[in-house]
DNA sequence: TTAGCGATGGTCT
DNA sequence: GACCATCGCTAAA
């Protein structure tokens, strides 16, 4: 299956996200994501058809997971194209749906469980060792139908600021008046920013 | 409310 | 030894 990556990653938003790790379940509604474009995107891992063993799986199939560590964090993405073209969407944040209490143990602290990319790893129990190349839907990470956003904000992606024309891409896609986002949270609407 | 900055650890050169 | 698609505390306004 072919993806248009752009596409993909504003279809994305408020798709509920399942994970199944250490017998807990947790979940929420992904608020906030960021799309890279591979070859031609200066800010991507693969830019120019860049290949290591840390980005290996950005050339696989359509629907693994791409987990890699920065900072002492994990952060996971969802391959959209193929070898040809290694494109993937970032996960940037989520609204906590189920399994909260699970979260507030895995991080330590009460409030600012899922929003940020570091953060929702944390949370819901991701890992590079337990769910790089894995599969959505095939495994403990599930995706399925789950609210509708009202109204999508485009803006820059966060941590790219010396990657010269990438930089202004508006790649980062968020649902407007949602409070679980990583940056520009604006005043929180009635229903979060769900139809 | 925003800006600055140190901690952080795995990968890459 | 350098590079980072981060986090969270602190200080200042």
């Amino acid at each position: 299956m072919k993806e248009n990556t752009l596409s993909a990653a504003k279809e994305l938003l408020g798709k509920k996200l399942t994970t199944l790790v250490d017998g807990s379940v947790t979940s929420g509604y992904i608020t906030e994501v960021e799309a890279y474009l591979g070859i031609t995107d200066k800010a991507a891992h693969a830019y120019q058809g860049r290949r290591t063993k840390k980005n290996d799986m950005m050339y696989s199939d359509y629907g693994t997971i791409y987990v890699y560590t920065m900072h002492g964090h994990h952060c996971m993405n969802f391959i959209t194209r193929d070898a040809e073209s290694p494109e993937g969407v970032l996960i940037r944040a989520v609204e906590p749906l189920e399994g909260i209490e699970v979260m507030q143990e895995r991080r330590g602290r009460m409030d600012h469980l899922t929003d940020g990319p570091g953060k929702l790893t944390k949370s819901l129990g991701v890992k590079r060792e337990l769910h790089n190349g894995l599969k959505l839907n095939e495994g403990p990470v599930m995706i399925e139908e789950g609210r509708v956003p009202e109204l999508i904000l485009e803006s820059k992606r966060i941590g790219i600021d010396n990657k010269e024309e990438a930089t202004d891409y508006l790649y980062r896609f968020t649902v407007k008046g949602n409070p679980y986002v990583s940056k520009d949270r604006v005043k929180p609407a009635d229903s979060n920013g769900w139809v």
